[in-house]
DNA sequence: TGTACATCAGTGAACGCGCGTTCACTGATGTAC
DNA sequence: TGTACATCAGTGAACGCGCGTTCACTGATGTAC
């Protein structure tokens, strides 16, 4: 009762299914999900056609579980801690987020472009256990930094963390989605100076005499 | 020399050109271009399914056309004008500027959901005439005004117009995005605590003692 | 230890469908006489 | 004015391709004797 076993995966301990995750998740984070075929899978994989459906449902469950695959492992690789409440300036943490976030989405939204488009995978990735996602942890950390920072006393009373933090997101989507509908875009990096007039925007305002 | 004519357009004046520019668009507002098939812009215009290649020559510079067609009606529906420097109070305009921008981006992103995977389509709308602003027309008139603003000195100069404008327009595809991505989502617009908080965070800042 | 057999995940050719696109045909209109 | 013909945009059935998916077959491994 011991079957056969993928020509692919001779010498490797890795399960299929794990196998098949890792080369969608591999065609994911390069393509996005628009355009990939269940043969680009296989032959990324070295695998035959048909084997997916030994393991998965339909298409859309395993690319499901390869842009969770992905969403996590980009998580993971952020590189440093997010900033601490009280440690370092407002300036240099708010920075800090601007940057974390610029770097989560130019990983993970080309993944996810052309997900809107994609009800079945839509709905496939509501199915997995942990819900995903995609971003809205970060943006929850930042709201979260902030209110602390309002205890502290370092940030205004007044001031909105979810708007801050919309802020922010907003102006990560804005810069990776300008990049993918224009190919012969700029290098993936903001430059330093707009970064810098960002924060300080979000630290000042635009009023005059602060 | 007259030859036949397309049974949808008995009494009407129209182009059969402009008809299926006009079908097309409609469809493409309603659902954006991805599963969009050239028998449904057929079926919607009433007409044959091959005709449209007698006046495009391919389905993508038809859907060109329509998008282009959408976003320059849309435009032109954006009720008011846009708010002039030195007239109002700044905290007005920049609101009527971010709720222009909402109402923009909300009509228009979802016909552009997907098309970063649309590199054909994408290659054709950059063919045509007037290069498609996509809301950065929006998006340089803010700078403009805020500039003007400087000069008027109700806009302090150390501040960043382009960083404002991004900070605007990205919140825009945040909160349209969002949407998007999850169907079941809230009503389209956005809270007025929201928006209030927004503009706020622009006016103000986030530090205390401003 | 050696041989015949059962198991079942993996294999990949084949199926069916929907799509973009083509092209032989249709028929309303203008022209010739 | 009436009739025969030429024109050519519109028509829609058909083509070819690529896709997701299926399923009869393969063959490495474990079991029986």
């Amino acid at each position: 009762m011991a079957p056969r076993r993928a020509a692919a995966l001779r010498g490797g301990e890795q399960s299929l299914r794990e196998h098949l995750v890792a080369a969608a998740r591999a065609l994911v984070a390069r393509c996005g999900t628009a355009g990939l075929t269940v043969r680009d899978i296989a032959g990324e994989a070295g695998v035959a056609d048909g084997v997916l459906y030994n393991h998965f449902a339909d298409k859309e469950e395993l690319l499901a579980h390869a842009l969770h695959a992905h969403v996590r492992a980009v998580e993971a690789e952020l590189d440093g801690v997010p900033p601490r409440p009280g440690e370092g300036t407002v300036a240099a943490n708010l920075r800090a987020y601007l940057e974390r976030s610029l770097a989560l989405h130019a990983a993970i939204l080309p993944a996810f472009a052309g997900l809107t488009t994609q009800p079945k995978l839509l709905a496939r990735l509501g199915d997995l256990p942990t819900p995903l996602h995609g971003g809205q942890g970060l943006r929850a950390d930042l709201a979260g930094y902030l209110r602390a920072e309002q205890g502290l006393g370092r940030v205004a009373a007044s001031a909105s963390p979810e708007a801050v933090a919309t802020l922010v997101v907003g102006v990560c989507h804005d810069l990776v989605l300008g990049r993918l509908l224009d190919p012969s875009g700029p290098p993936p990096e903001p430059s330093a100076e707009l970064v810098d007039a960002l924060v300080a925007t979000l630290l000042h305002g635009v009023l005059p005499g602060d």
